[in-house]
DNA sequence: CTGAAAGCGCTAACAC
DNA sequence: GTGTTAGCGCTTTCAG
């Protein structure tokens, strides 16, 4: 049994008040009791409920997120650095992380967001992968849960969000590309509900745009973000009368897929086919070629969410007060660096 | 503010009690009023506090996992899959997943598990990267708190056990080596305090005299688990006046690194140099050549992991119930396959 | 500076 | 079948 305020109260011939404020570093308590106070629950390894406080208090001291597992087993690479900066920070902000997956749009996921909100069970929550029409938004918005989110563009909102903006990054490979003669560019996209989506699709045209070159629509296809989806879109692409010259992609899984499907046909990626993923993962730097992408730094990210979540906890201003990110370029052999 | 039983309990004219009782299932409860109860709270959205159950309950439906990170932004792609498979075995067993981490064997990891042992904040914790000398199973073991662990061995311990068996694999690995002429086989190890590095060192060592190769103190190193410690390893192994013929590797990212230092000599791995690796993440399909591998499914492992957790966590008898896998050995051209 | 008392929202004995 | 009662362990007025 673990010991309780009530059992150090015995010991020490104290009210449980005074051994609550003396822990909790309150001023009005004498230097002495203090003294013995601390030391006392240090010996008994005193550590207070968090279940009396949390109900107590109102609080929880934790942040919650949910994973967007597509499927069970589902673990993209950019998860394993998202969840290792929300752990870290959540650490450095005293606060516990709690996790959990399920399918997006699921009727599991509302229950889930439902409960966590509800229940209290959680001071805030950090949301990815943010969709166009996306209840979880009105839902946390009208419950008055703070929450931060990645992958919404940020302004009105009235909710502090991380974007990442592929705009310039996209401009610059794309110039690239054209300058090596490739007016065909290709863009294997993601899911269509989601936000980065649409956003990363806009920045394909308006770089193409921007350089001179014609927007062709059987050159746009949906991928599914996995190295699947990028395969199969690949060969529809490569099976054109005019096939590509280059393929980009809406992450490097997807763009993976695209390498496979090259090199089964005996292209050579980098001179025959110029392939981009987005990004960044480690993964990225192994493939063969090594792939040119756009990286947005998981961890770093999550790391700033968490921290302007933690600042709306705190009850900072109501106003969206966001992050901007660039998606950085990173050239490689894919694209024939 | 969330409904409370109170509330439900007025609007309906009943006792708290019942209310309770009818909605957690007892069958002490007439069957209309059930109804009325289950509808009414629909209705309001009515979810029970996590505190106050919590509190009364003793017990919080939440288990825990401290992730052992060596530095902030610490990111093994093992990880990403482990705690996919934490969270998607949590969610289907009805439990929370709550998530920290810090540094093996510092002071706040000492404090993070006491914390959330005698503050009952989670019903049973997953263990991994257990040491040999690992004050943390001695702890959980005296605080009765249930716990499963990956990388010790199974048997006396009293706690259930996943074990991956890597001697059968890398006894064929091995003889596959010596079959192509290579009678110099060094070993990059992991950090030495690891459990599972005894046991693959001793796969090693076993793994050569089986074959009638003779073991080579000089061929023996420690790497650090990442890609750095391995390409530092293998440049002293490679200026040996006799460098070795083949380099196994404590994980994949050790291997990664010795991928580097032969590239960077030119020599050809596969045929000049065999090298492999032990996880078989993703990563290790996609490096230059790809990598022959012990592998050990992440993802499964923690699925298993937190059902042992919580055959324990419901009382299963106090003798370990555990679990051995075999690594599964995957050749790939990094050993001229 | 310290203590008494109330109560967070729920569940589990124990009556009726 | 249903209600009454008594806490779970803590924090927080409010008095002294």
């Amino acid at each position: 049994m673990p010991t309780t305020l009530e059992e150090l109260s015995r010991r020490l011939n104290l009210s449980k008040t005074t051994i609550s404020r003396a822990l909790d570093g309150y001023s009005d308590v004498a230097r002495a009791t203090r003294e013995r106070v601390v030391r006392a629950a240090r010996e008994l390894g005193y550590v207070p409920s968090h279940a009396a406080r949390q109900l107590r208090r109102q609080r929880s001291d934790a942040i919650g997120y949910i994973l967007p597992s597509h499927l069970p087993g589902f673990s993209d690479p950019f998860f394993g650095e998202f969840v290792a900066g929300l752990c870290d920070e959540a650490a450095a902000s005293k606060m516990h992380l709690m996790i959990s997956s399920c399918p997006p749009g699921s009727p599991e996921e509302q229950s889930l967001y439902h409960s966590w909100v509800v229940s209290r069970q959680v001071d805030g929550i950090v949301l990815n992968r943010v969709r166009l029409q996306d209840w979880r938004v009105d839902f946390l918005l009208q419950s008055g849960l703070p929450f931060a989110a990645l992958g919404h563009p940020p302004g009105v909102a009235g909710f502090p969000c991380v974007w990442v903006s592929a705009r310039k990054a996209l401009a610059a490979l794309i110039d690239q590309l054209a300058a090596q003669g490739r007016a065909r560019i290709a863009y294997i996209g993601g899911p269509p509900d989601l936000v980065v989506q649409a956003e990363r699709l806009n920045g394909y045209r308006e770089g193409l745009a921007r350089a001179g070159l014609a927007a062709d629509e059987t050159l746009v296809l949906a991928g599914d973000q996995s190295e699947q989806g990028g395969y199969a879109a690949a060969q529809i692409l490569l099976d054109l009368p005019q096939p590509p010259g280059a393929i980009l992609n809406f992450n490097d899984a997807t763009a993976q897929g695209v390498l496979r499907a090259a090199r089964e046909r005996g292209l050579l990626v980098g001179r025959d086919l110029a392939v981009a993923g987005y990004e960044g993962t480690r993964e990225s730097a192994l493939t063969d070629p090594p792939l040119t992408t756009l990286a947005q730094p998981g961890y770093d990210i999550a790391r700033r969410l968490v921290r302007l979540l933690m600042r709306r906890i705190h009850g900072a201003a109501p106003e969206a007060e966001s992050e901007i990110l660039e998606a950085r370029l990173v050239l490689r052999a894919s694209t024939g660096a």
